[in-house]
DNA sequence: TTTGAAATGGGGGATTCACCTCATTCAGCC
DNA sequence: GGCTGAATGAGGTGAATCCCCCATTTCAAA
């Protein structure tokens, strides 16, 4: 009882738009199906494996396929690729036809992002192999994926042998984390110091609102909202607004094509 | 005389890291060489060409190699890709080198940048016809890619089809920029109407920078930034530096990813 | 049960920001 | 030569920021 409640607390304010799009309560109850134990063991014998390939550029989804179904690049392994997605929720739909043995998931997409497309497929097919390829290297969306519990997580900027090295055995119910990852999961210095009040503070701060603003908006005291900013920029050693929003941004805590 | 003077300034601030690289006396040198009319028409009769790839992305590379190679998809052509690079410097190198008949280019790379390998194309390998193929959408590298000349323009968020269509007309000497492109350029309000200090400030402003700060960085009056703050607000009509620091994000004046 | 972290709020002060008005210099243009 | 636009700089005002001080309450962990 008590580890649920903090669960949810921890989900409270992680991303606002992720709240906003599924609603927290589902989001646990999606942790609690992710926390579950998966049976993808029973594929230790296939041969033939299906996957779909989730990214928003079209010459990215190409380039996966003809290197997955190319069983001299990932050794041994048959794989067909049963559907492509431009969008979240058409990878989501894809998953939820298919139900393929992995799916190769992009996490800036349109539409829906990376993450919440990891949990719904989560949702719909647990069974299904998540594996994250992507450019970004923003601390903030990293931990979120490994948190949700990604089987394999690769860089764009990395060479790809080291993604079809791993393939087969995260087929086989392995999990792998690139080094380009890991190391960015070490060199985190204070990582999720913030509080969630924090976290939600920043977020309205980096929306261009003023203290006053934010405090009737929260139904606060603007005086406590200048208690969590000086909070905020002494833990993430910043010292004005734009710092702030700079940093918001190398963390990608922020959308930098949303509107004001 | 009066014209060359005009470009000058219209290329002083245009992108500071840019004047910084390559110097902005040297970026005139290469305009002038960009306008000269260039001999690309000799190359009508012949059935091989050769490319070169720079990506940041190696999946990208290996996807746009394959889609190239194939006379199936650029019709009737014969091309092959002799080089690829994984940042702009080896792009530069590998241009010099090779002298190839066209380079497909993407804009954010490391190192150097796409603008800065499309003038350098032009500076050592005039016939080369450059086509940039990327995923950004941000009206500033838009019209910078536009005016430096570039002779191709792709967006990797539509259909590639209409990069694989065009590549033979834009190899015979033509020039196209995809409707993905051209209707943002369509749709930009007021673009340029800031000056060139004004440009300077608002990078120095969004870089996190105090008046004080800027007023000593540039040996002016710490009222006179105040002064040019003001006005570059009243002319993006916005109020706080937040919001400022959004629209440079979305017109792709600055570089989320620097350190402040 | 104590301890501590987190959120809440108040007072105050130094600094900076945002926005006025006004003036000068210097370049290019008709 | 006069005009315009850009850059420069001064003085001032009200608001907001940044950062101290202080306190209470709640809740979970030791």
């Amino acid at each position: 009882m008590t580890s649920a409640k903090k669960r949810k607390a921890d989900l409270q304010y992680g991303v606002i738009t992720l709240r906003n799009v599924i609603g927290y309560n589902h989001l646990c109850d999606i942790v609690e199906q992710e926390n579950a134990p998966r049976q993808a063991e029973q594929k230790f014998e296939m041969s033939h494996f299906t996957a779909v390939i989730a990214d928003d550029h079209a010459i990215v989804r190409s380039g996966l396929k003809v290197a997955l179904e190319n069983e001299r690049l990932v050794d041994g392994h048959n794989i067909g690729v049963v559907a492509e997605a431009g969008n979240g929720l058409d990878a989501i739909a894809a998953v939820k036809q298919h139900r393929p043995d992995m799916l190769v998931l992009d996490v800036s997409m349109p539409v829906a992002g990376g993450v919440e497309v990891l949990v719904e497929t989560r949702r719909w097919s647990p069974d299904t192999r998540v594996i994250v390829f992507t450019g970004i290297s923003a601390m903030g969306k990293v931990s979120e994926l490994v948190e949700a519990g990604v089987d394999g997580l690769f860089s764009k900027a990395e060479d790809n042998q080291d993604l079809y090295r791993n393939v087969p055995m995260i087929l086989q119910g392995g999990r792998y984390i690139s080094p380009f990852f890991t190391s960015i999961l070490d060199n985190a210095p204070q990582q999720s110091v913030l509080t969630d009040r924090e976290r939600q503070i920043l977020n309205l701060i980096v929306a261009g609102q003023s203290n006053k603003e934010i405090s009737a908006h929260l139904g606060i005291s603007a005086k406590t909202v200048d208690r969590h900013r000086t909070n905020l920029m002494q833990k993430l050693d910043v010292h004005s607004v734009a710092q702030l929003i700079a940093y918001s941004l190398r963390e990608g805590l922020i959308d930098p094509a949303a509107e004001i």
